[in-house]
DNA sequence: AAACGATGTGATATTTTCTTACATGATTTA
DNA sequence: TAAATCATGTAAGAAAATATCACATCGTTT
């Protein structure tokens, strides 16, 4: 699925192009990316280009202010989506490695004779 | 699948792209053109527009190319290609009507007795 | 040697896109 | 309710991308 996924994100559409698309004006696409809605590459000589994931993003961003959702409420949407992708990426980031699982069990055993200074765990010890 | 087709020969891509994605220059794009190998779109200012399709007939080209096939070989194979085509698509064009069926049948029953005219099946009717 | 094939390059025109600034009508806010 | 804010339109001027056309080049065919 990486491949698919690189394919979305990959910016090749001028603005002409993603106005069709998404029958939005330029206007308003350049008003979105000053809201940090979108954030289009630049090419060599500063041209906004876009990926299918940025059409995607309009696409949605039109459906929610004719939801009358504004630009704020947009923003705290994106902002919250991009929280719980972030906290999803931590859980993912690491998983045990054969010695956290040694230390931990090292843990339980000393915390089985009593709770003496319960130092918590660090199996993310650098 | 339909929507994957439609999406893939949507004429989306301007020239620039196009030889960053191919790596090909404009004068050779515009070459193979010329030469009918491709047939971008234009949009309502005269630009050339690429579809998903084209970039991957573009690299075909290339690789052909560097096989050492020239433009009239290369025009050759997707004349073929062409052609191939259209005979699976007239092929498939008329699946037999009920009513077909039907008249194969009864010519079968006639011919059973014996085989006097033999005037063959006949289901395209006009 | 002449012709042809595939591509590079330059000139000039047109189109697209950029930024910036001001205008506007609809809501919010004070 | 007057003033501010929001979301968008519009205009100006500059820069970039692309169009066509013509001529150049270099290797391969004839």
């Amino acid at each position: 699925m990486k491949e698919k996924e690189l394919r979305r994100s990959l910016a090749v559409l001028p603005i002409g192009t993603v106005m069709k698309l998404t029958n939005l004006s330029a206007r308003q696409i350049r008003y979105y990316e000053e809201q940090g809605l979108i954030i289009p590459d630049r090419n060599a000589g500063n041209r906004r280009m876009f990926s299918l994931n940025d059409v995607d993003r309009l696409l949605e961003i039109k459906d929610y202010l004719t939801e009358g959702i504004n630009m704020a409420g947009i923003k705290e949407i994106y902002e919250q989506q991009k929280q719980r992708a972030e906290q999803k990426e931590a859980d993912l980031a690491r998983p045990l490695t054969d010695n956290d699982v040694r230390r931990i069990l090292h843990d339980e055993f000393l915390n089985l004779g009593g709770l003496e200074s319960k130092p918590g765990p660090h199996y993310p010890t650098h």
